[in-house]
RNA sequence: GCCGGGAUGGCGGAACUGGUAUACGCAGGGGACUUAAAAUCCCCCGGCGCAUAGCGCCUUGCGGGUUCGAGUCCCGCUCCCGGCACCA
């Protein structure tokens, strides 16, 4: 039947002739540019929606888009495969995660291609597979060379649900990111990877990145490093013994009142040892830690603490402030310990009312103050109703007295200090080590090895990998199975070959997609981690596309891990992703499309009814990438029916289309009709081309929309070539620029216009200036500022014309009827407004 | 509380550098084709008013301002979304 858009069919040829031909498979090649496009690579959870999709689609048009501007287009996929989900389903299924995973992988591999993805298979790696996690591992044992990789005992987060320990960035207002449950506080021992040694790095490193990423993700990173500038200061403990704290005040060091320790500080217990406080300390700091971290630093919560009976002296004034527990001072900041300072600090002031501290104002506001007696001072301290942060003049501060806060008294202070010895300038970062031992089992095995005569041992590289057991059984207590594995545990020293004990800990999954971007450069080398001069091609990527909500967690790592391998010299770049686009979430019925909502939309349903094309077509229409987009299952009809009047339309004219060679040069020449015509493709070429610079695919298919409803009443059936050449000319444009969108369709149609190949190997159209030219212009006429009416003018219309043409206006002289004209604006080529009072 | 982002028809969304607001699509209405329906094609579609082939007024969350002219710039609010939040 013609005319009849038979997506089925189309869809399923052009698919097996790009897998014949093995199109999307490319090779290092130093003769073209490259061109990296990468989208965050799926956990393969099952299914995929329509929601998934929007990622994919995205990156897809891109490097669909560059390999037809002649680049050397790196696109793969690979799955980020080791994680809780497929441990769960496992237990709960009786099964085993690598059967889970590998099911959901196959299925998920299927639907990627039914959509057409622009993907280098050979590439694909899954972070669960041996010959992907030996390097993950290999990178562990660098990192535990170097000093990178830690083993300590501290307070880390742990979800009980989950039955494992979590990374800071992991933990999502005080829940667990995966399972939203409270998270609580234990001591344990466990791996850290030292990212804070990264810290000045990975912060300068954003400003490299600024207009290339979005600024929301900079902000995000760098409030999450957190980087402030202070001193440190030695308080010495009266009986022996010092305290380190860290302020960004140290112009408020007179009034320094108190200290306050975090309950978790090792000296808290010690301090109170044999004083008659030592109960209610011991009651205190047990209470305080045992209660769960969100609770205790939630909004409004009391402050509260304890003295601990001994005191301090306060290095600058001389004077003993006592020492206090108190349950808002954090043991991982700064040195977990603060001095306090209640004139000029709200938390301390309030601190300070309730256990009625002394409180010395040390800074004013008020520049008379130097010239107040102490007694006076007093006086003012004690009318303080809250803290006074601004700046001001130091009063009550000795030697330094009158001087500016800001402009001189911090600097002032800090040399004094750094001086006596007893403090220095330094800076201090939020940002904490990440904590990556993980208490189950699918995961990639920490390569260490315990030895009662050696101690830590890393697993040598020609023992690696350390294989994951597949033959195991999951233990009704919910320990991990391999923890009680002996034929996995039990094994010999690499360094004295004595009897030895395996870490059963797993690497946090985060490990594996800090560096998978190396291995699809040379996914199958067994050398080394990725092979150099793959690396030093393909790298970095030059377009990132995934999620806003790693904008902390995996960007963050990934940036750590790339500075770290360029370091040890396996990698050329420090920054891995050279411009990022996070695209906005698919909702549907008000809430993000997700399974755990019940409100997804099967990829394979929309793939069944409308077919590949129309559902790419309609996901990246519906909203520009960076903002959430509503799926509408109306909306997917329109993109559809636009795909079927494209099809029509051509089909139904292919002879005449096929009639057409190259179109004569420019416009000249070209009856009325025809000339219109060539001068929507080639505006419409200049406007996609535009648009789809700037990432604007909502806009970029609109265009494409006119074009097709422009042509639909152009094409008449003729045997006139030169019509024929610009019909043809029109819906050539037309399919090559749908490609990035449409690839089955336009392959299909490009074939059937007497075309030879692939479009994705025909360069992206250029507009030709001769044939943007206009015939004529509208000018607006405007009076006051309001538009009264429009007129053709030639193109080249002067600015007197034009004032005099707008002023002979009918309308125009009803508007300024009864009033002068006080000024005539004329914008040349656009409009000319007439002011008149 | 602090830091971002946003608010435009019934809906998703357009609008270059301050110069024709509502492109494109959806939904809706009317018509053609058809025995009928689907599909397709054509027309209409922000609001109000009037002397209704037309004309006028109003309209981009609210209130001001700058300007010949403001969705766009400035000031002050409201609401929504996201991030951070006792960070010393």
């Amino acid at each position: 039947m013609p005319g009849f858009y038979d997506f089925r069919a189309i869809e399923a040829k052009w698919r097996q002739k790009w897998r014949d031909d093995g199109i999307f498979h490319v090779k290092r090649d130093k003769s073209k540019p490259k061109y990296y496009l990468l989208e965050m690579f799926p956990y393969p959870s099952g299914k995929l929606h329509v929601g998934h999709l929007r990622n994919y689609a995205i990156g897809d048009a891109i490097a669909r888009r560059k390999r037809m501007d002649g680049f050397n287009v790196l696109h793969p996929i690979g799955w980020d495969s080791f994680g809780m989900p497929a441990e769960n389903a496992a237990i709960q299924h009786k099964s085993h995660p690598y059967i889970w995973t590998r099911n959901n992988i196959d299925e998920m591999r299927r639907q990627f291609d039914l959509m057409g993805i622009s993907y280098d298979w050979s590439r694909e790696v899954a972070t669960s597979h041996p010959g992907y996690y030996r390097w993950t591992q290999w990178i562990f044992a660098r990192m535990f060379d170097e000093g990178k990789a830690y083993q300590k005992k501290s307070f880390v987060n742990w979800c009980a649900h989950c039955h494992t320990v979590l990374a800071n960035e992991q933990v999502v207002e005080g829940n667990c990111w995966r399972c939203d449950c409270t998270v609580e506080q234990q001591e344990r021992v466990g791996w850290f990877l030292k990212i804070t040694d990264y810290a000045e790095d990975l912060l300068t490193g954003l400003n490299e990145l600024e207009g290339q990423w979005p600024d929301r993700v900079l902000t995000m990173q760098k409030n999450w490093i957190g980087k402030s500038y202070g001193a440190e200061v030695d308080f010495p403990i009266e009986g022996g013994g010092v305290i380190k704290v860290f302020t960004t005040r140290p112009d408020t060091l007179y009034g320094a009142t108190f200290m306050a320790l975090a309950p978790e500080h090792p000296l808290a217990m010690e301090l109170a040892k044999g004083t008659e406080l030592e109960n209610d300390v011991k009651n205190f700091v047990k209470q305080t830690i045992a209660q769960d971290k969100t609770e205790r630093t939630a909004d409004g919560v009391e402050k509260s603490g304890v003295f601990t009976g001994r005191y301090a002296t306060n290095p600058l004034s001389g004077e003993l402030i006592p020492i206090w527990i108190a349950n808002f001072v954090l043991i991982e900041y700064g040195s977990g310990a603060i001095m306090s300072v209640p004139a000029h600090d709200q938390r301390d002031f309030e601190f300070a009312t309730k256990y009625d501290l002394d409180i010395k104002l040390v800074i004013s506001p008020d520049e008379e103050s130097v010239n107040k007696t102490p007694e006076q001072l007093e006086l003012d301290s004690d009318a303080l109703v809250e803290a006074y942060t601004g700046d001001g003049v130091m009063v009550n501060s000795g030697p330094f007295d009158g001087l500016h806060n800001r402009e001189e008294g911090i600097d002032r202070v800090v040399a004094y200090l750094q001086d006596k010895g007893i403090g220095k300038r330094t800076v201090n970062y939020r940002l904490r080590d990440w904590g990556v031992s993980r208490q189950r089992y699918w995961g990639a095995p920490i390569p260490i090895v315990h030895c009662g005569e050696c101690g830590v041992v890393r697993v040598p590289d020609d023992q690696l990998p350390v294989v994951l057991p597949t033959d195991i059984e999951f233990p009704e207590n919910g320990l991990s199975p391999i923890s009680g594995l002996d034929s996995f545990i039990n094994t010999r020293c690499p360094k004295c070959d004595g009897p030895a004990k395996r870490e059963t800990d797993t690497m946090d999954t985060f490990m594996c997609s800090s560096w998978y971007f190396n291995r699809y450069t040379s996914a199958r080398c067994d050398t080394t981690m990725a092979d150099m001069e793959d690396v030093d091609y393909w790298m970095p990527v030059d377009q990132y596309v995934g999620g806003i909500e790693h904008a902390i967690l995996h960007l963050l790592y990934a940036r750590f891990f790339t500075r770290f391998l360029k370091d040890i010299g396996a990698v050329g770049v420090a920054e891995p992703f050279s411009r990022l686009l996070t695209q906005g979430m698919v909702i549907k019925d008000g809430a993000k499309m997700s399974k755990s909502k019940g409100n997804v939309v099967p990829l394979d349903d929309m793939a069944q009814r409308y077919g590949s094309d129309a559902t790419r077509l309609f996901i990246l229409f519906a909203s520009p990438p960076e903002r959430d987009l509503e799926w509408s299952d109306d909306g997917i009809d329109g993109a559809f029916r636009f795909l079927g009047r494209v099809y029509r339309l051509i089909d139904t004219n292919i002879d005449t289309i096929r009639g057409g060679g190259e179109p004569p040069e420019g416009l000249d020449g070209l009856p009325g009709n025809l000339a219109d015509l060539r001068r929507t493709t080639h505006k419409t070429i200049a406007r996609v081309t535009a648009d789809f610079e700037k990432f604007h695919f909502n806009t970029s298919i609109a265009r494409i929309m006119e074009l097709l409803n422009k042509l639909t009443t152009a094409l008449k059936p003729t045997d006139d070539p030169v019509a024929c050449a610009v019909f043809r000319e029109a819906a050539e444009a037309m399919v090559v620029m749908l490609q990035p969108f449409t690839p089955h369709l336009s392959d299909e149609l490009w074939e059937r216009m007497g075309n030879n190949g692939y479009v994705i190997d025909h360069p992206w159209p250029k507009a030709d200036p001769r044939c943007l030219v206009e015939e004529s212009i509208v000018i607006v006429i405007q009076v006051n500022g309001k538009l009264r009416g429009r007129l053709n003018a030639p193109v080249d219309i002067s600015r007197e014309d034009m004032e005099k043409m707008a002023l002979a206006n009918e309308k125009v002289a009803d508007f300024i009827k009864g009033k002068t004209i006080q000024k005539v604006v004329v914008v040349p080529g656009k409009l000319v407004n007439i002011v008149a009072r």
